[in-house]
Parts: C-alpha cells; sequence; structure tokens
DNA sequence: CGCGCTCTTGAATTCGATCAACTATGGTGG
DNA sequence: CCACCATAGTTGATCGAATTCAAGAGCGCG
C-alpha cells in the first residue's frame, strides 16, 4: 500500500508533543513519575500554580494533599469506591472508563497531567466515583480529602472559584460530547475529534506550506473508545478520509490536508459522497 | 388491539403526578406562572429554601436575581448566546436542546422546576449557554448575574458550598448519561428511564397489590428524543417490552409489572428472548 | 365534519458492530 | 541471527439494530 507505512506497535512515547505554554516544563522525566517525597511535593506545587492558583491557595492545598504512585495499568480509584477525596493528576495518562480486568477495559475519556481526575464526586454525600481509572502509565497522584478541603474553601474565596469553574469546565465538556454522541455519527464524530486537536491554525497564506499535523499521542483503539465506536471502523474512517483527500494517514501521523472539509464533515453538512474512482 | 387505548393527543396536564415532599406546596397554579413582581419574590425565595439554602443565602441571592417570564413555546436563552447570569427555574417546564424553530426542536433534557437551568455556563469566560432552552410551558425564571454573585459568593460559604454541590450532581448526570450512550442499546436504555421513574418501591409483600404505574408528562417523541432514538423505534421497544409481560402501556400510563426484569434489561444481559406466541 | 396533531405499524435501507482472516511490528529466547 | 509469539492495526464478509420512508389510526378542536 505505498507509503502509509510507519510505526505501528505503538503510539511513540518520544513523540510526545512538544510542550506548550506553561505546562511544557512540567513534563521532566516522560514516563516515569517523580521519585520520592520531596519530588511530590514539588510536583504538587507546580501543578497547582500551573492549574492557575494563586500562591496562598496553593499552599493551603499542599498541607491537605497525600500523593500517591501508581503503577501502570493499575487502577487509581474504581467506580463504586467510596469518593471521599478530590483527585488530581500530577504525572502520567489516566484513562477514564468501565472494565475490571485490564483488558476488556473501555475508555471514555483520556487525561494527561495536569488534570484534575476527579472534581466531582467527593461533593456527593455518599458519592462515588462514577468511573473507573485506570493508570496507563506509572502515575503520581494527588488527594485532598473533602473534609480538609471544605473549611479551607470557606477562608479561600479563591480556592471555591478554583473548583466551580473547573467543574463548570467539566459540565459543559460534558454536555456537548452528550450532544454530539445523540446527533452526529461516527464520521462527524472522527471529524470534529480530528478538527479539535488542530488547536486554531491562523490561516496559512502559503498553500502546501505547512499541512497541520495531528500526532496521535494514544493507540487507535483507545481513540476509537473514545469516540464510542469500534476500532475498525475507525480503520475504515480514516481510509475513507483519505480517499477523499481530506487527511494523510501514515501510522500515528495524521496530516490535515482540508481543514474545511474535515469541518464539513464534523458539521454533518457534508453530503458524505466519494469519488468512485 | 384490546384496551391499549387512552388520552392520546396530549400528556394530560392535569394527570400530573401527585406533588411529592417539600416541593408539593411549591406548584400553586399548574400550567400557569405566578403573575406580578411580589408573587414572583415570593416563588423565588420559596424555591431558593426548597433548594437546600439557609436563610441568610436565600436572602442575598433574592436582592440579586431579576425575575423574567416566557411565554410557552418561546426561548428562554439560545446557545450560543452569551451567558452573564446563573439561570434557575421557578416554575413551568423547559425543554434543553437544540434546534432553530419551534418545530424540528430536539430536546436532549427536560427540567421541571424548581431547577437550576444553567448553573455552570456563566461562571466560563466568554462563555456561553451549551444548548437552546426552550419554554414548553409558560414560565417564570430567575437570572443571578455573574457579577453579583461572585462578591456574594466569597462572604457566604453556605453558597458556595451550594454552586459546588449542584455543579457535582450535573457532571456526575452527565457522566452516567454519556456512559449510558456510548455502551447501552435503545432497550436497555429504556429500561434504565424507566426503571429510574418508579422510585424506591419498597419490595411490595402482595402479589398484584400495586403495581407501580409511570405517569408520562411529556410527549412520547420528547421522551425518545432524550434518550437518543426515534419515536418509531420508541413505540416498537414499549411493544416489545410489552409483549414480554414486563409492562403495560396504555396511553400515557405505564404498568411496571415486572420491575426485575426491567432493571435486567436495563443492565443488557437480559438475552432478549421474546416469546414467539 | 374535517383539520391538525400524536402515535403506531410496516417495509426498505443503512450504518456500524461482529466475526474472521491477514499484515506489520517489536520483543524474547534459542 | 532468526524463529516465534504477542500485540496493533487493517481489510473483507456478514449480521443486526435502529433509522427512514410511507401509510394508517386515534383523538381534540374549531
Amino acid at each position: 500500500m505505498s507509503d502509509t507505512t510507519g510505526t505501528l506497535a505503538r503510539p511513540a512515547e518520544a513523540a510526545a508533543a512538544p510542550g506548550r505554554s506553561v505546562l511544557g516544563a512540567l513534563n521532566p522525566a516522560p514516563g516515569r513519575a517523580a521519585r520520592g517525597p520531596a519530588a511530590a511535593a514539588q510536583r504538587l506545587g507546580a501543578v497547582l500554580a500551573a492549574l492557575g492558583l494563586g500562591p496562598a491557595e496553593t499552599q493551603t492545598l499542599e498541607r491537605l494533599a497525600r500523593t500517591r504512585i501508581v503503577p501502570a495499568g493499575q487502577c487509581v480509584f474504581r467506580r463504586d469506591d467510596a469518593a471521599h477525596a478530590l483527585v488530581l493528576l500530577l504525572q502520567g495518562d489516566v484513562a477514564l472508563g468501565v472494565g475490571a480486568a485490564e483488558t476488556d477495559f473501555r475508555p471514555e475519556r483520556l487525561l494527561h497531567a495536569p488534570a484534575w481526575l476527579d472534581l466531582s464526586s467527593a461533593w456527593l454525600d455518599h458519592g462515588t466515583h462514577a468511573l473507573d481509572g485506570r493508570a496507563l502509565t506509572e502515575v503520581l497522584v494527588a488527594e485532598l480529602p473533602r473534609e480538609a478541603v471544605q473549611p479551607a474553601l470557606d477562608e479561600r474565596p479563591g480556592l471555591a472559584r478554583h473548583v466551580i469553574t473547573g467543574l463548570a469546565r467539566e459540565v459543559r465538556a460534558l454536555t456537548l460530547n452528550t450532544h454530539d454522541l445523540m446527533h452526529k455519527d461516527a464520521p462527524a464524530r472522527l471529524a470534529a475529534w480530528l478538527h479539535e486537536r488542530l488547536g486554531p491554525e491562523p490561516a496559512a497564506a502559503g498553500g502546501a506550506g505547512a499541512p497541520s499535523v495531528v500526532q496521535l499521542t494514544e493507540r487507535k483503539r483507545d481513540i476509537a473508545s473514545q469516540l464510542g465506536i469500534t476500532p475498525e471502523t475507525l480503520s475504515r474512517l480514516m481510509r475513507s478520509f483519505m480517499r477523499r483527500g481530506v487527511i494523510d494517514v501514515a501510522g500515528y501521523t495524521v496530516r490535515v490536508l482540508d481543514p474545511g472539509a474535515l469541518a464539513g464533515i464534523a458539521r454533518g453538512d457534508e453530503p458524505q459522497v466519494e469519488p468512485a474512482a
């Protein structure tokens, strides 16, 4: 098949996207969590700051947090576990989804540090985590017990504000996702997913000067799982887009040739015509 | 078809479920919103109290709120409208969904007063409402401008706590909904929906003494839309469940004959066998 | 009564899943 | 070094669930 070859066995960890903005400096040892209490504490402070918290709030939370290392493949938390703490992902990648064993686990969302793993469950009485959290790499997490955060919240308005904003963002993302699942078909969802990871490409004036590239950092089966489709369907869709000249796929590298067409497919208004040739 | 008849044209508004618990007294004039500033203010206070806010928080919010009446069929807010305020539903029913005109509007969630209509969007910078909100009946809403709520939040910890809890509940509901959409088929989703509206029926010892009844208060097409299926499929599923002896449908009244079987279908572990006869 | 609305039922169709090879890659151990 | 195996992805054939299209039935209302 011509030159569609690329590394197949795994998405190259070394090929991770170059760190961007403030968070760039936050990935010192990719794939390996910071070892030792001192390193963990330092990392916690950096992550809290990166999430937009002020120095005072950061210090308050640092005192409450308990950090924990979870080896790759293990569960960070299980759904139906009582959620007594907010969970923050300091380092590594975690999949939120369902499934008993490491096999047959179906990820619904993938998170990369730094990010909140579960900012909501602990606030609900008798709340449990809604999903399993499974470490994809070795992972460093911080847990903030609700009982301890509660009073801190009352004293530090900035903290409450941060929690509210984080939750609001999550509500928005979930609402949009739900909408897509209900009303968009598989091609539209994939196109939207790809288009979203393009970032704001400011209208390259030149022709084929700098085609936008999306590097897939996760296995295709996990991407498919997030989109609510099977790996087979994902593969067929990729090929279909390729035949239409919208993208060019080589292994885990996707070059987007026609962002406009991609957006059209994502909106669902594209008539799905495919050249017979 | 024997006695499956029932009122067809509309779900009888008068047949609304009997008011339950604290909220029973909150529906004085069903179908018609409280008229006049005084009535609106009183209703606002009652709703805030019913939502679990203390007297101090209630008074604070009462001062900030602006109430508004929206006639049936009109939009309470449009998606892509800038969201500058939290929106609270004081009276009436609203559908959250998408669709330009009153026809071809696809509801994704239905809300009955008292409830938060949009507790999240206003917290996001440049935030817009994620969905259209369309009044199904004449509706009374209260809007709490974010700029005004913000400082109140810093002074009254109970307020922040309430917002956080509300958002956390929403995150949980959306997460579970997303999960169902991705992994459950149509019969399972419908069964789960029905089972949820059964309420905690405490194991009726008697035989066919008091079969649990679910009164549908909305059009079946709207129920289907919420479940992400077509009205035709909903109709077929209802009939299928009926043939299996799980439920009995008469117009907008659904009698659940076998809650256990319903739960089984909802879990998806039921082998979908249907008696040939 | 006829019109408009909602729901129902049937037939045809289509999208995506499932099942089953087969290819490509990387790691392991002889 | 190479045979061997495990894993990831691709491709094709087939199946089935749910939508679409089309027609009909029940009910309320002017």
